[in-house]
Formats: C-alpha cells, sequence, structure tokens
RNA sequence: GCCCGGGUGGUGGAAUCGGUAGACACGGGGGCCUCAAAAGCCCUUGCUCUUACGGGCGUGCGGGUUCGACUCCCGCCCCGGGCACCA
C-alpha cells in the first residue's frame, strides 16, 4: 500500500470526485462558449442522439469520442463549440403512447432525462444553454418556416405518386426505410405500393453539386463511395423511336450504351408506362393486363420472387417499334424488370451486352446479335466489356468509347436524341401518417386550394388531448379540433394537412440551430453560421453514412440558395469521423434485440473515466467492438490503470525524492519565464537543471516522446495506441519512482501522463491536478496547454542496430546515432555471430539503413 | 451479381514510408509481500525442436517482386458492410 493510500480521503474513489467535478463543469459552465469569443473557433459535434432512456454502449462511445476532441482541441487554444440536444421526435415514443396511453411528449422528456442524466455522469461537456430538442415548440416553429421557404422556393412540392406503404405502421416509407428483401425497416412487414398525394423535397435538384462536393470533403472514403452510389448518376442517350403503323406515337428510351443500338432486338417498358395501353393490340390485351394487375398491386417481395420464373416477368404488346440506325423493326414487350421511376421507363434491349436483357431474350426466344467482339474464349453470355465494334454498321471497327461518342453524335446529327445524365438519386419523400413529429403547416381549403398556414399562427403543434388507437392511424387524422380550421384566405371552413415531416427533417440543419440558438428573428443569425460552420469535426455511427448525411448537405445547400444561410457555405460538415458498432454476439447493439449494455453499472463500479478509457483502448474508433464475456476483464483491468496514475501521482508528492509543492510552484513560475525566451515549451516541457543524471535524461526522453506519439495518435485517431502510450510511460514513471529518479524528471513525466490523460479521463486527472497544485478554479487541469514535445529530446544518442544476414535477423549492436557506413560494416563483419554465417566467405553487399539496420547479402 | 472494408498469439489489438512481427492490455503460469486474503510488485507466456547454448517455423491460402514483405503485385478462400433489376 502507498504512503498516500493509508489516508481513507486518498484512496481512489472514482464516484465521489466524478461526481465533484462534474457538479463543478455545471456550476461553472466550463464549457459554454460565446458567439464571440476570440480564439479560434472549432466545432465538434456528436450526432445528436433520439432519445431512448439511458444511453447504451453505442452513445458512450460516440461521446467519449466528442469529449476527448472537445477537450483535446480546447487545451490546444481553439475556442470550441460543443452542443447537444435531443433528435425527439419518431416512431417509438408514439408506439409506447399506444401501447401505455400516455402522451408521447411526456414519454418523451421522461427519457430525454434519463440520457442526459447518463451524459452527464459519463463526464460529457457540453454548452448545455444551446440544447435544441426537435419536439420543442421553438423548433417546430423553425421548421415549419423553412418548410414553407422550401415551398416558395419551389423545392417542396405535392405530388401523386407510387409509395412504399408498411400496412404495419400504416404509413409510408421512404426508399431508405424499405430493406432489400421488401419488408419494413422498422415492423417487418412486407411493404406494398400505394399511390398517395404526397409531400417531396427536390433534392434531385443538387444531383450533381453532391456528387461534385464530395471531392473536397474530409470523409472516410467508404461514406463518400456509398454517397456516390446512392446518387448513381449515369451519363447516356435519350432518343426517339417510332412505332410501326402508328404514326402519332412514339417510344422514348434512356440507355448509357447507344453503341449498342445495332444489337437491339427488342424493346421494354415499364408496366405502369402511359404508353403500354395504346400499344397492346387486342390479341395481347389480356396477357398484359394480367401482367400489370401483378407487378401494380403486388409487393416489391412477390416482385422479387418471381426471379427464377422469368417468363412470367413480360409481356409482349403485339407492336413494333423501328430501330433507328438500321430501320428495322423489334417487338415490344412490357416487364417487370424494368423501372418506370428510372429514366424514360423504357429501354431498347440488346441481349448481347447487358445480362438481364440476355436473360429474358433467351426465355422469350429473342435473337441475340453481338455488337461488341467478346475476348477469344469468352465464355459468358452478355459481354459489357470494351472491344470492337462489330455487325453495327457506321459504327464497325471502332472501339467501345469512340463509338458511343460516334453514336451519340449520330442522334444529335439526326435530331432523335440527346446526351442525357440520369441520377439514381429520388426526390425526397417527407410525408409521414404519423403523431409524433412536425407538423407539415398547411391547409386545404375547398376554395382557396392549398393555403400554408400564416407565420402568425405558427408553429402549428399536435394537440395535447389526443387519444392513441392501436390502428395505426395517426391520432391526427381523427383529432376535428386540429383537422378543422378556417381557411387563412377566405375563413371558410378548411383542413389542416395531418401528415407530419419525416425526422430527418429536424436533423437535416439543428447543427445550424446550434450555432445560435437564441436567435428569434430568423433560424439562426448568419454571423453565427458564419462563425462556427462547417462543422469542423463531425462524429457519428456509419448507420448514417447515406440518409442523414445527404439529407443535411441537401438542406444546407437549399437554405444557403435560399438565403436564410451564408451562399457560400454549402456543405454542413468538413471533417467526418464515423466509428464502428457495438455488436453482441455478432449483431448490432440495440435496444429491439434486448442487448443494451446500461452504463450505470460500470459508473457505480469503476466510475465512467475506466469506462471511457476501455472505450479508447480497447481497438481502433472506426472498428466495431464485440461485447463479450471479456469486455468486463477490460474494463477492470482500465480501472486498474487509473488506480495505478492515482496511486503514482499521490506518492510523488509524498516521496521525499520530489519538490514540495511550494518548490514545484516557483519551479514553474521559473519555467514560464524561460518558456517565453526560447518560446516554444509549455506545460511540462520544463529542461530542468541540466544537473540530471542518465537515468533522468532516459525519463525526460520517454516523456517527450510520449507527447509527440500521443498527438499524432489523437489527430489520426489512433485513440488505443495513444493509451498504450500513455500506460508505456506510467509504467516506466513508476520505474523510476520506485528507484529515485531526481525531481525534474519524475515532474515531468507525471505532469506529462496526467495532461495527455486529461481528455480521456478527465475527473481523474482534474483532481490529482488539483491535489498536486492546489489550483484555483479557473486553472484546473483543462485550463492548461496541451504539451509540446521538443524534438531535440525524440532522438536518442545510441540506437539498437538491427544486423541481418540475408535479411534474417542475426545480432542487435547499440550504435551511435551518428555511425558511418564503413564503419558499421566493419563493426559486423566483426561480430562472432556474423563471422559464422560468412564462414569465411566476403559479403557481396551491404545494404545499410542507419543507424537502425545493416544487412549483410552473402 | 457489383462496390467497399477486413483476416496477425488463448483474447482485444500494435507495427504510421518495404526494415526487430506480436507494443500496450486481457487471460494463463510461477514467485514476493501477508496469519490469511484482497491490493500491489517481480518473472514468464506465438508455435516448435533442444537438458541447455541455440536453432527452425510463423501475420487466411498459393504464387511473384525485393538484400529484406503483415505491408507492394497476381490468383484464390473466408468474414463483415453497402447497393441490388438504375438500362
Amino acid at each position: 500500500m502507498s504512503v498516500y493510500e493509508k489516508e481513507p480521503e486518498n484512496t481512489y474513489n472514482p464516484q465521489v470526485i466524478e461526481a465533484k467535478w462534474q457538479s463543478i463543469w455545471r456550476d461553472q459552465g466550463t464549457y459554454n462558449i460565446e458567439n464571440n469569443d476570440k480564439r479560434e473557433p472549432y466545432y465538434v459535434l456528436c450526432m445528436y442522439p433520439y432519445p431512448s432512456g439511458q444511453a447504451h454502449q453505442g452513445h458512450i462511445r460516440n461521446y467519449t469520442f466528442g469529449d476527448l476532441t472537445v477537450r483535446y482541441r480546447t487545451m490546444q487554444g481553439y475556442g470550441v463549440l460543443s452542443p447537444i440536444g435531443f433528435d425527439s421526435f419518431g416512431l417509438p415514443a408514439e408506439n409506447a403512447a399506444i401501447k401505455s396511453g400516455r402522451h408521447p411528449r411526456e414519454f418523451t422528456d421522461e427519457r430525454i432525462g434519463e440520457l442526459k442524466e447518463s451524459l452527464m455522469k459519463l463526464g460529457a461537456s457540453y454548452d448545455w444553454r444551446r440544447e435544441v430538442k426537435s419536439h420543442d415548440p421553438n423548433y417546430i416553429y423553425w421548421n415549419q418556416i423553412i418548410f414553407k421557404k422550401f415551398l416558395d422556393a419551389g423545392l417542396a412540392y405535392r405530388s401523386n405518386a407510387p409509395v412504399n406503404w408498411c400496412p404495419g405502421c400504416k404509413t409510408v416509407l421512404a426508399n431508405e426505410q424499405v430493406l432489400a428483401d421488401g419488408t419494413c425497416e422498422r415492423s417487418g412487414d412486407v411493404v406494398v405500393k400505394r399511390d398517395l398525394e404526397q409531400w417531396f423535397f427536390a433534392i434531385t435538384k443538387y444531383a450533381d453539386e453532391l456528387l461534385s462536393g464530395l471531392e473536397d470533403l474530409e470523409w472516410p472514403e467508404r461514406v463518400k463511395i456509398m454517397q456516390r452510389n446512392w446518387i448513381g448518376r449515369s451519363e447516356g442517350a435519350e432518343f426517339s423511336m417510332s412505332i410501326e403503323g402508328r404514326d402519332d406515337l412514339a417510344l422514348r428510351v434512356f440507355t448509357t450504351r447507344p453503341d449498342t443500338s445495332f444489337g437491339m432486338t427488342y424493346c421494354v417498358l415499364a408496366p405502369e408506362h402511359p404508353l403500354v395501353s395504346q400499344l397492346t393490340t387486342a390479341e395481347q390485351r389480356s396477357e398484359v393486363e394480367s401482367l400489370i394487375e401483378r407487378v401494380g398491386s403486388s409487393s416489391d417481395i412477390d416482385r422479387l420472387s418471381t426471379e427464377g420464373e422469368i417468363t412470367k416477368r413480360g409481356a409482349f404488346t403485339g407492336s413494333y417499334a423501328i430501330n433507328p440506325f438500321n430501320e428495322q423493326p423489334v417487338p415490344i414487350y412490357i416487364a417487370d424488370y424494368v423501372l418506370m421511376g428510372y429514366g424514360t421507363g423504357a429501354i431498347m434491349a440488346v441481349p448481347a451486352e447487358d445480362q438481364r436483357d440476355f436473360d429474358f431474350a433467351k426465355a422469350y426466344g429473342l435473337p441475340v446479335i453481338r455488337t461488341v467482339e467478346p475476348p477469344s474464349g469468352w465464355e459468358g453470355e452478355a459481354y459489357s466489356g470494351s472491344g470492337r465494334k462489330i455487325n453495327s454498321g457506321f459504327l464497325n471497327g471502332l472501339e467501345v468509347d469512340q463509338a458511343k461518342e460516334q453514336a451519340l453524335s449520330w442522334l444529335e446529327g439526326k435530331g432523335i436524341g440527346v446526351r442525357k445524365v440520369n441520377y439514381r438519386l429520388r426526390d425526397w419523400l417527407v410525408s409521414r401518417q404519423r403523431f409524433w413529429g412536425c407538423p407539415i403547416p398547411i391547409i386545404y381549403c375547398d376554395a382557396c386550394g392549398m393555403v400554408p398556414v400564416p407565420d402568425e399562427d405558427l408553429p402549428v403543434v399536435a394537440p395535447d388531448d389526443v387519444e392513441f388507437r392501436p390502428t395505426g392511424e395517426s391520432p391526427l387524422s381523427y383529432h376535428e379540433e386540429f383537422k378543422s380550421v378556417a381557411c387563412p384566405i377566405c375563413a371558410k371552413p378548411a383542413r389542416r394537412e395531418t401528415d407530419t415531416m419525416d425526422t430527418f427533417v429536424d436533423s437535416s440543419w439543428y447543427f445550424m440551430r446550434f450555432c445560435d440558438p437564441w436567435s428569434t428573428g430568423e433560424p439562426f443569425s448568419k454571423q453565427a453560421v458564419e462563425k462556427w460552420m462547417p462543422v469542423d469535426q463531425y462524429i457519428g455511427g456509419i448507420e448514417h453514412a447515406i440518409l442523414h448525411l445527404m439529407y443535411a448537405r441537401f438542406y444546407v445547400k437549399a437554405l444557403c440558395d435560399i438565403g436564410l444561410a451564408p451562399p457560400d457555405l454549402r456543405e454542413p460538415f468538413k471533417r467526418l469521423f464515423t466509428q464502428g458498432m457495438i455488436r453482441m454476439e455478432g449483431s448490432k447493439m440495440s435496444k429491439s434485440k434486448g442487448n443494451l449494455v446500461a452504463p450505470a453499472k460500470y459508473y457505480e463500479s469503476v466510475g465512467a473515466d475506466a469506462l471511457r478509457l476501455f472505450h479508447l483502448f480497447v481497438g481502433p474508433p472506426s472498428d466495431d467492438v464485440d461485447w463479450t464475456n471479456q469486455t468486463d476483464n477490460l474494463i477492470e483491468g482500465c480501472h486498474r490503470f487509473l488506480s495505478k496514475v492515482w496511486r503514482l501521482s499521490l506518492d510523488s508528492i509524498a516521496s521525499p525524492s520530489t519538490d514540495t509543492i511550494d518548490n514545484l510552484e516557483a519551479k514553474r513560475a521559473g519555467d514560464e519565464a524561460a518558456d517565453q525566451t526560447d518560446g516554444q515549451n509549455l506545460g511540462p516541457n520544463r529542461r530542468g537543471s541540466g544537473e540530471n543524471t542518465q537515468v533522468d535524461q532516459e525519463l525526460i526522453r520517454a516523456s517527450h516522446r510520449a507527447i509527440d506519439k500521443v498527438t499524432r495518435d489523437l489527430e489520426r485517431w489512433a485513440y488505443n495506441s495513444a493509451v498504450a502510450q500513455i500506460m508505456d510511460l506510467t509504467n516506466q514513471y513508476g520505474k523510476y519512482l520506485r528507484e529515485g529518479a531526481g525531481p525534474d524528471s519524475l515532474v515531468l513525466a507525471r505532469d506529462t501522463i496526467l495532461l495527455l490523460l486529461s481528455p480521456m479521463t478527465p475527473h481523474i486527472c482534474a483532481e490529482l491536478w488539483e491535489r498536486i497544485y492546489g489550483v484555483s478554479q479557473d486553472n484546473t487541469i483543462h485550463h492548461q496547454t496541451w504539451p509540446g514535445a521538443d524534438p531535440n529530446l525524440l532522438v536518442s544518442e545510441s540506437a539498437m542496430m538491427i544486423v541481418q544476414v540475408n535479411g534474417k535477423l542475426r545480432d542487435k549492436v547499440e550504435v551511435p546515432v551518428g555511425i558511418g557506413e564503413e564503419e558499421a560494416t566493419n563493426l559486423i563483419l566483426d561480430l562472432p555471430k556474423v563471422r559464422a554465417l560468412l564462414d569465411g566467405k566476403s559479403p557481396r553487399k551491404v545494404i545499410a539503413r542507419l543507424p537502425n539496420l545493416i544487412n549483410v547479402v552473402v
């Protein structure tokens, strides 16, 4: 037992010190920041959480990384904006309301309280004055104002569209909320198609900028790739084909391979294509209609399940189109593999160069004409690679790329086609038939049509006296008082829109509101946004790689264009970090799976600092974490390490070999004066008296190496190896402390450990710093400057040189760092081990990477 | 099917520019301290041959480049993620 631990107040008691410092931070508003702060601004943001009650380990992980960044950047001298809020609209609260009969607001506020408490107990530092909640009437107000501005700008519109309808949730789902197997992401029900009048945001207007804007973002490459794929830009041609015997009709098709037009052997329309009924001949009608029936009313799951029975997937219309390239008629089919929502909803089919067309052609006995010579020995069916054109009239002999260009020019020259860019990205469907969301501020009047709710009547807030029936329908739709309203224009009875907005709308601009949550005249002042935006470091889960991050990017561009945001902002998140997920037995941790591990039990046993340290140490932040039966051991180990830091730090005060506090204070003051002269050394970088022994020199170098390594590791998100480095320094410090090193080196090492650790485990470091230095409240460890390594101390005078013979490690020799090649060669040729291996032969070659390595080739 | 990641001891992981593979931990084994325990400290811990000294093998598999490969190239296998009729 250490000297200090004999006194009860000197044992490491995380619960006591964590509560103490958390209340200090809260009472002092340590991490509050003003918009007129003079320091260089730095905006750190973690994705605001859906309030699900007590935090889960995914939150803990996220907010630990965020808090580390906040504290680290603050120590580097930035004025850091660190806000937090709650994504408090959404389905779970509504479902809970249906079950319990309680109002979702009550339920949500309670959950926010619980989540807030777990975040406070984590010791995360925020400017709580800036808290934003989606369900706050104030936020709803601005959400609705922005919606109206979008409407004015033509960015919000209403359209009757086939939508994904979940019979379980009784609501429309965005494409993104429908899983690949055609089921609802939330309820698992089979999603069906329905035609409904819905609100959309015109995100496709920004398709090109959403794509090109990715270039300059410091985002993980895989997130950018996912977004690029989602946008799905493709270049090609759109051209018209005449219909045999029908001079009144023309068929327009889109293709990315105009060069393959000579290989067109049929055309396909989507079953929903408007020309289908006109093109269908009497004898084909029943066949065509039965296919339309099957495709139209079915769910995607039915549509997909037809895979394999390909002959049920298409029907011949009885009509023929004329291929403009060779004037040949080709039969027109309808088939479910062509989608109405993409391109023109009609394609020219080239089975030789497209596998889907090939499969269809084979099933329907349609011909295959190759237009690109496949490589010799080609065994596949359709060949979509490059090569020389054949069977292609004026394109023969060209390479695919040239032929594409020629075909395009030919189409343009003839005036039958144009170059065309298509996107996979669709407009954002924002209507939700739910209660617990931001109401869409629109009134429908029989006389005046669609009328936006006047600003002075905003916000439109969902009523309190609602009845939650287990029908799945939104209570708004049967709440007469809410629904009935006087038309703002003619005052006659009118109906309110009862749909609410997708909750992704709320999360698309909350980070701007954080800049200026007090703003009353506008959603945020341009000045504040100009100062803080874009977010310097955004941190969140990879699961938001596409939706949230795409929508938020769209929103910022739109807000710039309608004049609410500074025009040149364009992008919200300059740097993005996506953390890995917590897994349990291989599956994603989530409440629905009942596999959450609440932080409370760790707060009570080992404390928040140990839990934070575990999340930093367990592996690379971007990797998934497997929560196993070993995990508690690792957390325990983190606690043991912190106990060691505690003990060794306090022992240093007690140890007669180190300075008294008074002496240290004097020394620090002196060093600060000295620091100003060389302008470089801050914090613990005191050089000492110059009387240090060899042992002291080693510890001093070790401290500087740790500063260097940890700083570089924090910049490259290698928190696990940063922690390892601090552990290593702590082990050395402990050793030197026992061996009685001098005070300069011990104090340096101890302070270095505490400073480097302070953004990671803030409570214990603040407490120890206070016990050592007795600092006042505005001079805690978190007010210290991040240490800088002295480059001169990073290199040693001697190095361990690896001696290799034929590339294999054979020996190690300590050499001076400046050793020359000749000297090194002579030295190693004399080594007994090398001599034995040479066996009298002379070396053929010597490769030297001095002073670290030398390799003799025999 | 296409596009991304990844595969290193019993476990989590490290090796940042092609130069000591396994840092730092967890777990295991042994010891010290103790009446005893907890805590702490010390030693040990990739596999394998050897009493030892010392050797051999080793980063999913098979090749290649190089004085030298976890790292680069080619071809496979396995795991995870994203997209999936987007013409």
